[in-house]
This record gives structure tokens, C-alpha cells and sequence, in this order.
DNA sequence: TGTAAATGTCAAGTTTTGTTTACATTTTAT
DNA sequence: ATAAAATGTAAACAAAACTTGACATTTACA
């Protein structure tokens, strides 16, 4: 599953650790979304969707 | 978390068993998930809400 | 150039998601 | 009314998401 969660944050000028603090994970759990280590559960994909504006399907992207 | 699927299912004339074996999870995961007992993992979500042709958010609300 | 902030990564542990098996209850149709 | 199909539920387990803590590497900029 990709994302373009680090595209997003550059836009907005957010570091790992603030997105983190805004969804309320640690700064490890965004650093491993972000370069492709797991998939984010349910909610917390919500809450990122939620962050930017934007639907889970405009930031995560499944590939299969 | 909220969910539609029981009631897509019945626009379909869909069985959980059948909707399970689209998606390849087992009958228990949907009916655990259309029960509210735990969010599907990102991945399965988008499973069905393509399988619906739905966008994630028309099936799924978030609701914290 | 140096140093602070940001990012990458690893290991060990907890929590949540999902499976399997098995059985009970409800619904549907004959 | 009965049989079959569909749904609900539970326990024990496996796998994936997430945490904490620690340290190494990269980036930015005074």
C-alpha cells in the first residue's frame, strides 16, 4: 500500500513528529506508514484523511 | 466505527459467507466487522469498498 | 564547520485484527 | 413443521499494527 504522506506533509510543512502528535500515534508509527513498513489501521487512516482534507482513497493508494 | 455493509449486502442479495470469499477473508472477520466488534484493516476496507464500488467513507464512519 | 532538528532503523513488547473450529440461533422456503 | 441456509458467538491462536527506548544518519542553517 503506498501513500503520499510525505508529499502532504512537505506541502503543509509538517514534520513526522508533529503529524504524529495531530493523530495521536508516535513518531515511529508515521516514519513506518510512510516508508511502506505497514498499512495504518482503519481509524488512524481516517484521522491522516481527516488532517489533510482529502478522502483515504486521495492519500492511500492499495496497488494489486 | 460505523459501517454500511450489512445493508449494501442486502442490495446485492449478498450472504456474508459470499461477500467473505470476494474479499478472502473468512465469514467470521464480516460478521465480526458488520457487528462492530473490530475495524477491518486498511487493505480489506479497500477490498470492499471496491467490491461496492464505494468510496471507503461511503461505507465506513468514523465516528470518535 | 558545527550543531540542532529531522529522519531512519532496530529490538522487544503490547494491543488489535483476523483465522479456525465448533456449535447455537434465526431465517427462509418447501 | 421441518430441513437447509444464513447468521451469531465464543475460545484459542496467529499475524499485523503500534509503542517505547535507544542510537545512527541525514538535512538545514547560524
Amino acid at each position: 500500500m503506498k501513500n503520499r504522506i510525505k508529499v502532504l506533509r512537505a506541502e503543509q510543512n509538517i514534520t513526522q513528529a508533529q503529524l504524529a502528535n495531530r493523530v495521536e500515534v508516535s513518531r515511529q508509527t508515521i516514519n513506518a506508514i510512510e516508508k511502506g513498513k505497514f498499512d495504518p489501521s482503519l481509524p488512524l487512516a481516517f484521522k491522516i484523511a481527516r488532517l489533510f482534507n482529502l478522502k483515504i482513497e486521495d492519500i492511500f493508494q492499495d496497488e494489486e
